[in-house]
DNA sequence: CACACGTGGTT
DNA sequence: TAACCAAGTGT
């Protein structure tokens, strides 16, 4: 990989002249490049740019972040999905209280010791809050290092990672490791892109790529294939009672845990609502939809009936509508049901209001 | 090392 | 439309 010694002087000069402007770039602080790293994990710049507008402002500083009420901090959360993400950040913000008196911790380590930072997070808070010389290696920096050095190796694999990361460390520039992680991230989100598809005309690498000078880059990164997904059938039950519809809390743990959703069950558990004592009358189909999550597929149907009583099971909840939109955080998985919701609650308060 | 863990844009 | 994939981490 001894080409990329060639890369970090244009490299900086091409970040000077095409960096994005973000939020999280002017008048950087550790804490909002911490939030911003976490909610940009797995997720695109687009996604993330209202969220973390709204994310400051809720939770301005670690002292905030530590103190905010759960369904707060899920419902701040909501829609931008790897919720365990939300769950860490507080729990991190708790730790730099507890554990480094409220000041962010400066050192690699111990940005590496706080919740739901891993090996790219901690590299990436190092260099750019703190100018260290750590390389922070994600999937754009993979594809990008991959492509120049012309490596067909499985860019998924961690021995890539290592390998990737250890071969950065030696060539990071001590006066500029921020700006040189960003731009090798900045790159591979705007000219060098997946799918066979880079901009090399673009490139400020492009004189010592390896794949372009071969015509690799439609091979190159080679990724494993992934895992197939597994398709689930899936009942939602819209229980109505007055001016309000059930909802109960999803396991602490697994699959978009904690947060909360219309009751469901797998299609084939017609009992479901039998077994819990609830017999909702005119039981008809509400709204259909697929949701699609990286390892499962879930077709759900919805079915929406009036239950004749306010008895729950244990911890479930009656929402109104205000509520719904204000204090319970609903995975997206769920939100194909919300117009379905709304009619039946706009309906019933509009009456509730004129009638007898 | 393999897998669980969300969502939405792009091709 | 279905597949691909994005500033990964925890177990």
């Amino acid at each position: 990989m001894t080409q990329l010694e060639q890369l970090p002087i244009p490299l900086l000069l091409w970040y000077r002249d095409n960096a994005r402007v973000l939020p999280w770039r002017s008048a950087p602080t550790p804490y909002g490049v911490w939030v911003s790293e976490i909610m940009l994990q797995q997720t695109r710049v687009a996604a993330v740019l209202d969220y973390y507008r709204r994310f400051l402002e809720a939770a301005p500083d670690p002292a905030a972040l530590a103190a905010l009420p759960e369904d707060r901090l899920m419902k701040l959360w909501q829609g931008l999905g790897y919720y365990s993400r939300a769950r860490n950040l507080q729990k991190a913000a708790r730790q730099i209280m507890d554990d480094f008196g409220g000041a962010f911790p400066s050192t690699y380590e111990d940005i590496h010791s706080l919740a739901g930072v891993g090996d790219y997070t901690a590299g990436a808070i190092a260099s750019i809050a703190f100018g260290l010389p750590v390389p922070a290696v994600d999937g754009n920096v993979l594809r990008v290092t991959a492509r120049i050095t012309g490596d067909e190796g499985d860019i998924t694999s961690p021995a890539m990672k290592k390998k990737v990361t250890a071969a950065l460390a030696e060539i990071i520039p001590v006066d500029a490791p921020g700006a040189f992680n960003q731009a090798m991230m900045e790159l591979g989100a705007t000219v060098c892109l997946p799918n066979g598809a880079p901009q090399c005309h673009r490139c400020p690498a492009a004189f010592l790529c390896r794949a372009h000078r071969e015509g690799t880059t439609g091979r190159i990164p080679v990724k494993a294939p992934k895992k197939p997904r597994r398709v689930e059938e899936r009942r939602v039950y819209l229980l109505f009672h007055k001016n309000a519809v059930a909802l109960r809390r999803r396991s602490a743990r697994g699959l978009l845990a904690g947060l909360w959703e219309y009751p469901n069950a797998p299609a084939d558990e017609p009992d479901f609502l039998n077994e819990l004592g609830l017999a909702p009358q005119g039981l008809t189909l509400a709204a259909v939809g697929k949701h699609i999550f990286t390892h499962i597929e879930w077709h759900l149907t919805a079915l929406a009936g009036e239950l004749p009583g306010d008895e729950l099971p244990p911890g479930w909840v009656w929402a109104e509508l205000s509520q719904l939109r204000e204090i319970y955080a609903l995975p997206n998985a769920f939100q194909f049901a919300a117009p379905a919701v709304e009619r039946r609650l706009v309906k019933t308060e509009s009456e509730g209001g004129t009638a007898i």
